[in-house]
DNA sequence: TCTGGGGTCCTTGTGCTA
DNA sequence: TCTGTAGCACAAGGACCC
């Protein structure tokens, strides 16, 4: 979908159109928060998503700040994935704002189809949305991206030397700003030229899964099915603090807090826990991590908070501020399906834990 | 100076065990 | 009994995605 959030709001208040529109955290740039997605006019201004707000206030103070409405996001999204399922059943779900679609079976012409998917989308949801069509979902992508908004672009593997090598490395799924640091320090600036480094020296530098994969990906080759059906592994909450936070009692409370919207998620969805990790963002940024893990399936919020707090008490705080704070479960397994799901989980005498 | 939130996957280090 | 090693599980961190 293109500029999709932007897209929303600007269809639910029509004067926005043609300004600057920039949605994120609470749509207050004076406040801590990252763009989700600005329109195209405030991309103009060099605004894009996951810039700091008061970044892209300063490039474009003129810009229409917007706080992030999930929920009606989710509306429109559910109406596209509608039109979406209606061409074909197998359909991946990336996110809120894209998918990918096995039409292998499909009789229609590509362009065919993607005209079927364009004209219902906008007459379900007036929204536009960019396709790409290609033989596997890495060059689809690739392609969708190629034009844009309301665009469609078809790629076959004749076309991967002409249109795929030029592009930056950047471009392609997987590569980051790190990976294209190591690579440009490698005098690898393309697609095209990192195709042509040999699948040992891409092992040797990245590792040999993803030195693989780098190797495939150049070379347009990407075998992964469509993932038509997935189970969560985790589930977490974070909550950046506006002012950083030195009182040891703010960051066990909120880890508190958190803990008890992770353990309502969790358990609406059905799952029990194997572990908890809390996650811990000092002033400077450095950011650590400390697990437990527990023999018995977790599903009661204070057992859930308990190893919360212990792994906490393994947390350097004295003399530190800390600007997040942030509580994951993971280990899951539906409720029901593990062997030693029945056991009930009694609370301890030491289940209050004191501040 | 600024740097969200919710996820997944991979690598590395370490401790345990055979 | 001691030592070295391989395999494994787990914790922690990092990179990436939307």
């Amino acid at each position: 979908m293109d500029a999709f959030f932007a897209a929303v709001e600007e269809r639910r208040n029509p004067s926005l159109k043609g300004k600057p529109v920039i949605i994120g955290g609470m749509g207050d740039p004076s406040r801590r928060g990252v763009v989700s997605t600005a329109n195209y006019e405030a991309r103009k201004y060099g605004v894009h998503s996951a810039m700091p707000l008061r970044t892209a206030y300063n490039l474009c103070p003129q810009g229409i700040f917007l706080p992030v409405d999930y929920q009606a996001y989710e509306t429109a999204s559910r109406q596209f994935k509608t039109i979406l399922l209606s061409i074909t059943s197998i359909m991946e779900d990336v996110g809120i704002d894209e998918a990918y679609l096995d039409i292998s079976d499909k009789t229609e012409s590509d362009e065919a189809i993607a005209e079927i998917i364009q004209t219902g989308i906008h007459e379900a949801t007036r929204l536009t949305c960019s396709i790409g069509i290609a033989p596997n979902k890495l060059l689809a992508k690739i392609a969708s991206d190629m034009r844009k908004p309301n665009g469609l672009t078809i790629l076959t593997e004749d076309d991967i030397e002409s249109r795929i090598w030029p592009m930056p490395s950047r471009k392609l799924y997987g590569v980051g700003p790190k990976t294209e640091e190591h690579l440009k320090q490698m005098g690898i600036a393309t697609i095209g030229e990192l195709a042509a480094l040999p699948l040992d020296t891409l092992i040797k530098d990245f590792g040999a899964s993803y030195g693989q994969y780098l190797y495939e990906a150049a070379r347009g080759i990407d075998e992964s099915p469509l993932i038509t059906h997935w189970e969560p592994k985790s589930f977490s909450r974070e909550h950046t603090f506006q002012t950083d936070v030195g009182h040891w009692q703010t960051i066990a409370k909120t880890i508190a807090e958190l803990t008890h919207e992770v353990v309502s998620d969790m358990t609406g969805r059905g799952y029990h826990a194997g572990n908890v990790t809390i996650k811990i963002r000092y002033q400077d940024f450095r950011t650590i991590t400390r697990a437990c893990s527990s023999g018995e399936p977790l599903i009661k919020e204070e057992a859930i908070r308990r190893l919360a707090f212990s792994c906490l008490k393994r947390v350097d705080l004295v003399g530190k501020k800390v600007r997040l704070v942030g509580v994951r479960v993971g280990h899951l397994e539906k409720i029901g399906n593990s062997s030693i799901s029945s056991k009930m989980q009694r609370p301890s005498e030491d289940d209050e834990f004191r501040l």
